[in-house]
This record gives C-alpha cells, structure tokens and sequence, in this order.
DNA sequence: TAGATTGTTAATCGATTAACAATC
DNA sequence: TAGATTGTTAATCGATTAACAATC
C-alpha cells in the first residue's frame, strides 16, 4: 500500500467519472475507455487514467474498463458503500431548502438532525427532520456519532458552530456560510460560497460583454 | 496593453479578499498589508500580491493597501458597481430556495424572474419573483437583456435549458444540476454538485476515520 | 533617514498532458 | 496474431512561493 497523497481535484472528478457510469450503466453499455469518459467532459484520456491508477489498476488494456467493476471501485473508494447522517447546522431559508433538496439525499446522504438557536424552530420538524437547539449539537452528534455536517447559518456564527461540530467528532464540513472557518488538522472544509460564485460570473460577464463603454483602467500601466 | 489571462483561481480569490476588506472597513482599519490579509486566510503574502498586481498596481511601498480604494477597485475589476439582474431556471425545491436566500441577493444580484415547465408552478409568485413559462425564456431574457442565470432544474433537462439561455444571449450560468452542460466559447458555466461536494466529504470521512481511532490535533487553516 | 512592504522576477512545486512499453 | 488501450514515466505547463530591488 503506498500513502500517495491524492490531489483533491482528482477526488471530485471521481465523482464526476461515477456519474457518467452511472450513465453508461442506464444505457446498458458494458465497458468504456478513458478516451470515452475523457470527451464526455472535456478532459484528457491520460488524467482520467492517472486518477484511476492513484487507487489500483482498474482497466484491461486493451479494451478499457468495464463499467459495473469501476463503478463498484469508485462507490467503495469514495465511501458510498454505506449510508451517511448528516447533521445540518441553520434552518433558514438555505437550510430548510437543502432539507427540502431530494438531490442531496440521493445518494446515501440523508439528513438527519437539525440544529438552530432561534426558539421560533426549535421543536419544529422541518421536511420530516427535527429541529433540536443548538447547545444539544455536541452531545447529540457524539451520540448519533455523526461525522459529516452542513452549515448554513449567518457568517458571525460560522466559526463557533465550527468550533462545536468539530468537539462533536466531525470531521466533514460542507459550509455555506460566507466565512473563513478555521478548523484542525484533519478536518475537511469545503466551502461553497454563492456568493464568490456569482462574483465571479459578474467578472466574467463584465469582460465578455465588453463593447460596452465602460473599460476597465489600472492605475499605471507597465511595461517590462 | 497585454491581454494576460487570468486564472480562475485568482478571481476568486478576490471575492475574498473583498470580503476580508469589507470585514476591516467594519472595524475602521484605514490600510492593510498583503501579509495581514494571507494570513486571514492561510494563504501566502505573495500570492495576494501577484493577485492584485494582474490588475494593476493599488498598494503603497512600506504601507500596503489602502482598504477604501482597494475595495473599490476589486468591486469595479468584479462587475460589481452595478446591479445585475438573474434569472432563474427551475422553481423547484432548490430554485425556491435561492429565491428565499438573502445572501444570494446581498450584493447587487437579484433574481428578476424565473421559469418552469411545470403548470401548477407558472403564474405564481415565489418569494416576490414572478414564475414564467420556460417557452418565453428565450424572448424574456432578451427583452431584459439578463446575462447571468442560475440553472436549478433536473439533470435531464439541463443541457436544453443551457441552449435556451444561451440563444437568449446569456454568457455566465450558475449550474446547480448535477450534469455535465456544453455552452459555446466566451460562455461561462459554474457548476456547484452539492452531490459531488458530499461524496468529496464521504471520501475524507472514510480516509481520516479509517484505521486507527480519530485523532485531533493543533489548530491550523483553511482550504478554499 | 530607517523600516516596511510593494511589485515583479526567478525558483519551486504540483498538476496536466504526451508518449510508449506492456499486454489484453 | 493485430489492434486497441491501459498503466506509467517523462515532458510540459501553470500556479505558488521565495527573494529582492524599488520605493513609500
């Protein structure tokens, strides 16, 4: 066994590989080359074979992989060959929609518990989900043994709830919250701020639509 | 005039750093260095200099960046001097959502309109935003000359939805569908899987709470 | 001025891609 | 076998970081 340190890239476009299986399978298709799954997304053949061979020789040279074994691979590699609870930390309007989100439970993922401060909630069960106050997370998630947590409350509260999850045993959080959370070693963050999302595409749409009056200047320009 | 391309990377992180300087203006911090800022994201100085400096040159030697004009300048690079308006495809568990999310709307982006194929949906009015049918997308969007949309609809019906906004002149699509969207060049497409996000969690869950018993240790940063 | 910090170039690091021997 | 495609190494590309002269 070698302790290679996998590129994080590489472990989101395993997902994106197992959706296209997932795919292939529905069409009854049996096998598929990495030149195939590389032009359904634009990639390069060689990327999709390197991502694979980070976990075990997966292909048959010659003819490529068959989709029923890479499939299970992937789903074991990625950690979906069991159910996983997540707690959900905000029940505002973000938080009840992902509640409400059936492509978010899909896979293996279901929502288990919620927590708010607002007294207004708490109590309440929201989309079949119970809505338990806040102070209650960490002995609550200790006891479910929860490892993978949602947060979508206002940017104040981002790192002190994180600071709680984290006492809790989790180790995965998914953060919607506009804010830089600190964590420790061994605690994964992904942030998806829609924010920066949209951000970005005002930047792209600025330049794209260019002829436009409005140009963009810096201060000086330089020239080497 | 150098027409350099910028990464992608980069002009996310300016959202970020934008963020950061709104945080300090809050606090009436008149001036900030590109070491101050890094560090507030685990980042390195460097890095936030050669950032900035795609743009043109903001900081002062010895003081570093004063934070008024620095934010104006990243709101003016990011398109964010004006107000954009958004359209959105798909009224349904998580369309309604966004609409409902306020820090969706927070900094100029506001969801003007919306459209479905579903009947019960069309007519309605979800959280102020009139529900249009998806056969006017193409002639709506035009008329209000919408250039950013967010894509909230089922797999199945991305991709011709992603057509439509494209022939209705759109050029950035915030893609919440869990498929893989072909747009013609000079058309961006952000794509946000919540599901790939979780199996990416999934995946470090099974790795860090695999062999041994969980440990956790000193406190250090972040992830993007 | 002396100290600090930028803007920028050069070095390093990591990820993508090309190439090809192995082999089905 | 002949053709195809993997797994993997080497080459390339791009992004991050270090270093430092310029300069406030």
């Amino acid at each position: 066994m070698k302790p290679m340190k996998i590129p994080e890239k590489t472990v989101t476009r395993l997902s994106i590989y197992l959706r296209c299986l997932e795919e292939l399978e529905a069409d009854g298709v049996a096998s598929v080359s990495s030149r195939q799954m590389a032009e359904r997304f634009g990639l390069n053949s060689a990327q999709v074979r390197k991502d694979l061979a980070y976990f075990g020789q997966f292909g048959v040279r010659g003819l490529g992989y068959y989709i029923a074994e890479l499939k299970h691979n992937l789903e074991r590699i990625l950690g979906l060959k069991q159910d996983w609870e997540v707690a959900l930390v905000g029940v505002g309007n973000l938080g009840s929609a992902l509640i409400a989100y059936k492509g978010f439970q899909a896979r293996g993922f279901k929502i288990g518990v919620a927590f708010d401060t607002d007294p207004a909630r708490v109590g309440q069960v929201v989309g079949g989900v119970q809505v338990v106050e806040t102070v209650k997370l960490v002995s609550t998630l200790r006891k479910k043994k929860v490892k993978i947590a949602v947060l979508a409350v206002p940017a104040p509260a981002a790192q002190s709830v994180a600071d709680l999850l984290v006492e809790a045993g989790v180790t995965a959080i998914l953060n919607f919250a506009p804010a830089q959370i600190t964590v420790p070693e061994g605690v994964k963050v992904q942030n998806v701020d829609l924010s920066v999302l949209l951000k970005t595409l005002s930047y792209h749409t600025v330049r794209t639509n260019r002829p436009s009056p409005l140009r963009l200047e810096p201060r000086t320009i330089r020239e080497s």
